[in-house]
DNA sequence: TGGGGCACTATGGGCGTCAATGGGACTAGA
DNA sequence: TCTAGTCCCATTGACGCCCATAGTGCCCCA
């Protein structure tokens, strides 16, 4: 299975590595890379991280932008000054920098979640937290009949 | 029958494992699958579990939201981050993480139970409470005569 | 119609492999 | 020379893969 799926909690050592699953891994090895490009998520205490190609996808979509409007510039910020490359070592483990534990708050675990393109890094409390606001809202939406589950077939 | 129908209670073995029901395993075994798509269920302490191709449904109801809506994030949280893959060993066995432990309350037996379309995990105890209350209701529906059942044929 | 045997499922357990983690040593830059 | 980053190796615990066994239902045949 080629996507991020699931979520796993690993633990950082004394020198500040942490283990990438190695489902997420195989993934990212699987198409060539030994980098992956982490961004800080907009409105969630979490990072968007995945092989070099998601900086291309973002890339793609900033160049539909007017180039002379505020938002293409305010985006190309965004990419290139509030992103930045994750280098993996041999053993499939990056240096939790500070650029991470300063928009994360991560510090002693990490909370690897799956997002099918790619995957985010959390702190375990506020991925737990974030998980129950996210369950309450669609639960509200479904009881309210604006869900509905798609329909069988097989 | 490719249909999941009526329910059987399994024992979780010394290592965490238990068997599927041979009888669901079959199904997914015929689409060709060797893994299980899991979801916590937003309003029950059960699992929802299928084929590959259960995540796939849920995926087709995603792309119809907008995309930068809240609820497409919450969504996607809910069926990539809260969601994950169970893997069929080649006993037709399952492993029962503390992702499945943590939202069923699943300790020693489970209940598996046929949903049509894919089948849910339960709680023993939990799946006959629920039962037995889904029966109640349905029962007081059919008393206010909300509830009228189609003759049957055949 | 009853008995024997076959097929299959659920369950238990051994064992090898791999992932996660910890730590030592080397290198380069300050 | 000291520090930070990298590379490499060791440990251990979890998990996948394999086989064994027992219980059960079904079928066939006498």
């Amino acid at each position: 299975m080629n996507r991020f799926l699931g979520h796993v909690t690993n633990r950082i050592d004394a020198k500040g590595r942490v283990s990438v699953p190695a489902q997420f891994r195989s993934i990212i090895q699987t198409a060539g890379h030994t980098e992956l490009y982490a961004l800080r998520s907009l409105h969630l205490p979490a990072l968007d991280v995945g092989g070099p190609e998601l900086l291309t996808r973002f890339d793609k979509r900033l160049g539909q932008e007017d180039p002379f409007a505020e938002t293409a510039d305010d985006m190309s910020f965004y990419l290139h000054a509030d992103g930045g490359f994750l280098k993996l070592d041999g053993d499939g483990r990056i240096t939790v920098s500070d650029f991470i534990r300063e928009h994360t708050g991560i510090s002693g675990d990490v909370t690897f979640a799956g997002a099918n393109t790619h995957f985010q890094m959390w702190h375990p409390d506020q991925f737990e937290a974030h998980r129950t606001k996210v369950r309450e809202r669609l639960a509200e939406k479904r009881r309210q009949g604006e869900l509905s589950v798609p329909a069988g077939g097989s």
